[in-house]
DNA sequence: CTAGGTGCTGGACCGAGGTCTAGGTCAAGC
DNA sequence: GCTTGACCTAGACCTCGGTCCAGCACCTAG
């Protein structure tokens, strides 16, 4: 309802960006559309720039670089035709975010082991120190010791 | 069985981290027990430094800072007794993993909405520009083309 | 003896992404 | 008229994580 036009202020509030940043992302030429200026010469974001903007913060949020959102911004710019090469950029993204997917889940798992073991650990009452190194056994080489270091 | 001490050059092959990374890591205080030296001064890095390390490159990938690593190297180094706080990092840490995952699933679901609508797009030969900004409709205020931006 | 390989240190440098400052314009409200 | 607040620009600055360099030490092989 309310329409037509938002001011920096408010599209950093809505996007949750800083108004820097918002400044930054224009220069750095994630705007696909150019943002309109009222009579005095201040942004006016239109619902369109801040769906727009919005897309961004996932996408910048989700790894990708700003260099790679202006290059999307500008193939949208530039219209029509080049939909390939967006579709490209789209499903690179999408393949490196379903790597990292992979991957923290992967690190949520050691952490999970990690969690589990110090909080058996502490309702135990305190024995021996999960995660710690072999003790100093200066001389010794001492093999005896490598039981679960990695497993605790 | 080859047992007892690499050197960094191995290490850094080992944990995928260059050498130089693994003398930043160090001085950051990222090692939980000390490094040992070989007679003329090189690292010699145990079986457990390279799982210790093995681990922080994953806290590392996962978001964790340096800082925040380097705390929990402190901790362990210092040995039983402050248990608690070591799982309260690490359950800091696995929060934010999972609020990570989430965050991810979420632009994926939007990343898989663009690429599927640019591949139906593609397929059904050159139509309108999906996620194309209302054209410069320049006097009209025009609110009727506010239709698939978001959605498309 | 000399070279090649590997390592050491300290400090400079880099790129990415943000943040902040200075100095100014403009419009509304008292 | 004056203040306040939102905004403008250009550019400096900051953090983080990492890389690289110079200059040196050491070891081993030819």
């Amino acid at each position: 309802m309310a329409g037509k036009g938002l001011g920096i202020g408010q599209v950093a509030q809505h996007t949750g960006l800083s108004v820097h940043t918002l400044r930054l992302y224009e220069r750095a030429g994630l705007l696909a559309g150019e943002v309109r200026r009222d009579a005095s010469g201040r942004r006016v974001y239109s619902e369109w720039d801040v769906e727009w903007l919005t897309n961004c913060v996932k996408f910048r949020t989700s790894g990708m670089p700003l260099a790679t959102i202006s290059r999307l911004a500008q193939l949208v710019r530039e219209g029509a035709g080049n939909e390939a090469e967006r579709l490209d950029l789209l499903r690179e993204h999408q393949h490196r975010i379903t790597e990292q997917l992979a991957h923290l889940r992967d690190c949520l798992d050691l952490i999970d082991r990690k969690v589990d073991s110090y909080e058996r650990h502490l309702a135990a009452g305190a024995s021996g120190d999960p995660w710690q190194q072999p003790p100093p056994a200066s001389a010794s080489p001492g093999a005896e010791l490598a039981q679960q270091v990695g497993g605790a």
